[in-house]
DNA sequence: ATCGGGACTGAACAATTGTGCAGTATTTCA
DNA sequence: TGAAATACTGCACAATTGTTCAGTCCCGAT
């Protein structure tokens, strides 16, 4: 019974699947109450009665992005065939996969990054503690450049990841398509591991 | 008449100058204009006297904002003393006198990139046309690695000056102060200039 | 002195938005 | 089948917010 049902889900589960997709996609005070009822084809009263207020909605919303975020990057390695694979090719079919659900989990976590919430706050910092400490794994094994600021490549790190979500609704007026459009999202991929491992300079005008 | 003076001002620049720190820190939508009012202590009939609109007063104070910012930007040279600094120093100087109003220029234009407005998206557009136009000068001067990829890199270095811009509420939380205070500020420009020249791999990792 | 115009006020207004609630429909369980 | 619980409706309400406007104040020109 608390099974939602993809196919028929009741009037709470389809007023959280739509509240999060109007959510990610105009932000929390853009939607009105309304809307989202509207969307859901459900009356006004029903947010109240289920989530108590809007704010409640907002935190069962939250629960939900977490766990859809979770379900997608758990994910990352398939089922049956695993270390003959190649990594690009993982990725390929990883991004396949979620060529659906993945532009609105993104579009939620920038929202959430961008209103300055503690729950955005405690996202920045996870994506922090994650980002440190591979930094740190990495100087310990000495892969790391000695003259490299250990404060502030973490940050760095980050910015490069954050800015490709934050920035993608003018990647798309930019350049006509999302960076999280399949063949663009590996090209910057790529083009984010080059600059972390050997800078962009050419080798006679580096140093 | 026309000349506002920055000791006692006339309503209409004092709602100016409110405005443009109201909407900085808590963005345009978040504002009332019974709020500005208050804080320029006039009555809220004025805003619509001197702009038409709270819009109004919003184009109004974008523009005083272009000023601000192209006053901060173009000051980078000090009067007299010229070639003879050192670089380091010119920057510290430009750092000191601009203590004052960066912060609420930097949160000004924060707001104006993440609120998806055209004009937001025009402020992006210049930032990247500079951006690009540098990379593209580096590479006719050969300063390039060939297998950087020529469309990501102006991103990539964008993300990295925006996201200091982006995420400096949340670098206050985490590091107990701003990224644009003064020693912080100069090491990322530092960590970001070894970044972009040589990455962050010691040279027997990279590669 | 006074007339005119712009700066300025603040109460009233309409639209929007979240919430409360009384009532109805539907499901569940004995 | 019947009754209690739960899902659900939709109108009414209060609070907030941008805007309007009739009127006041003040300064400069005649």
């Amino acid at each position: 019974m608390v099974q939602g049902r993809r196919d028929n889900p009741d009037g709470r589960e389809r007023l959280v699947r739509t509240a999060f997709a109007l959510f990610a996609e105009k932000g929390f005070d853009s939607v009105t109450v309304r809307d989202i009822a509207a969307a859901s084809s459900v009356s006004v009263g029903l947010i109240n009665h289920h989530f108590g207020s809007k704010d409640g909605l907002r935190e069962a919303v939250d629960e939900f992005f977490i766990a859809q975020f979770e379900d997608a990057i758990t994910d990352a390695a398939p089922q049956g065939l695993s270390a003959t694979q190649d990594p690009a090719e993982l990725i390929d079919a990883w991004i396949e996969r979620h060529a659906e659900d993945w532009p609105t989990i993104v579009a939620y976590f920038r929202r959430a990054l961008l209103e300055e919430s503690d729950w955005g706050f405690s996202l920045f910092q996870r994506f922090y503690g994650f980002v440190q400490s591979t930094v740190m794994r990495m100087d310990a094994a000495g892969q790391l450049a000695p003259d490299v600021d250990r404060l502030w490549l973490p940050f760095l790190m980050m910015y490069l990841e954050l800015g490709t979500m934050v920035f993608d609704p003018y990647i798309k007026r930019v350049l006509g398509r999302s960076g999280y459009d399949r063949e663009l999202w590996q090209r910057r991929h790529r083009a984010y591991m080059t600059l972390i491992r050997r800078g962009a300079s050419s080798r006679r005008a580096g140093g």
